[in-house]
DNA sequence: AACCATAACTGTAATTATTACAATGTCGAT
DNA sequence: ATCGACATTGTAATAATTACAGTTATGGTT
């Protein structure tokens, strides 16, 4: 993502585009890696050497109160950030750690939901192993026997 | 739900039924409330004074692990517990707090999901305004009309 | 350019949730 | 009654997040 692409959705949506908070948000949009605060922090400090990881903490809460970014919790111990905000699953593998981007149902949640709730956030996500950690314990297997 | 049911269950899940043990699932299985860590020990100490927080939160990882219990995390900073482990969605009111469960889909999840991979674990949850509380805003808004 | 008000950034301290650990208690088998 | 294994407890350590107060950057006004 370009430079002025960033600057110009953090305006759209309000936010004063400072130099860190272009670099946050354009390291969301580029890795797509769901990354937590404390890897942000290490990924940039290196280009961003005044960089404060209260600044992160502080950029992260602006982005998602404006809906710039959705939090993305799976393990108790870890909050990661995406700058996709639409409504899409996230599969989190027990093995790798990897954190993999699915497709869902339009209102798949809908359905379930009494009548006279409304619905301001939706959130879909599963553990298991991904197809290369399920294919390595397949090989093990195939090789142990 | 009768003792003996408690310490029955349990014992299927080969854990040890202890008075703690089964005083914590009795809460869990009666109240229906998804409590946290907390909760669970603030309500159960007047009954069981020598209770340790320790021990609440050894018995929760410990009937994770066998899936007796589910986390439910909806906000970052309160992981909730519930002792029924079907796969149902969980709804928070912003503005009550109060947790609902609400039925999915079967396989509402499976279909996006790529070939390859497994899934051990699946969870679907929303927030927004309960009946009740959605009911006050509209009758606010009438109100000031 | 100098001045000023405001907002953003920074570093440290405080808070909170969770885990580690070592001591003590429980309980069934011998 | 003794023993060993496991459960419980209380405290100390850890880790994530927030509060706060001082500093710096920004943009407008003179
Ligand atoms: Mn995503
Ligand atoms: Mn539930
Ligand atoms: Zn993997
Ligand atoms: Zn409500």
């Amino acid at each position: 993502m370009s430079r002025q692409e960033a600057v110009q959705i953090l305006q759209t949506h309000g936010i004063k585009p400072s130099y860190q908070r272009i670099k946050i948000y354009e390291y969301l949009v580029d890795k797509k890696n769901h990354p937590t605060v404390d890897t942000i922090y290490r990924e940039l400090s290196p280009g961003l050497p005044t960089l404060s990881k209260t600044t992160v903490y502080n950029t992260l809460k602006l982005f998602h109160s404006v809906n710039v970014v959705q939090k993305v919790m799976i393990e108790d111990n870890e909050v990661r950030f995406d700058a996709d905000t639409s409504i899409h699953g996230h599969f989190k593998c027990l093995s790798c750690g990897e954190v993999y981007d699915f497709p869902v149902q339009k209102n798949a949640l809908m359905y379930g939901i009494p009548e006279g709730f409304s619905i301001t956030d939706e959130h879909i996500y599963c553990t298991g192993y991904c197809q290369d950690c399920a294919q390595v314990d397949t090989t093990l297997l195939q090789a142990s026997s």
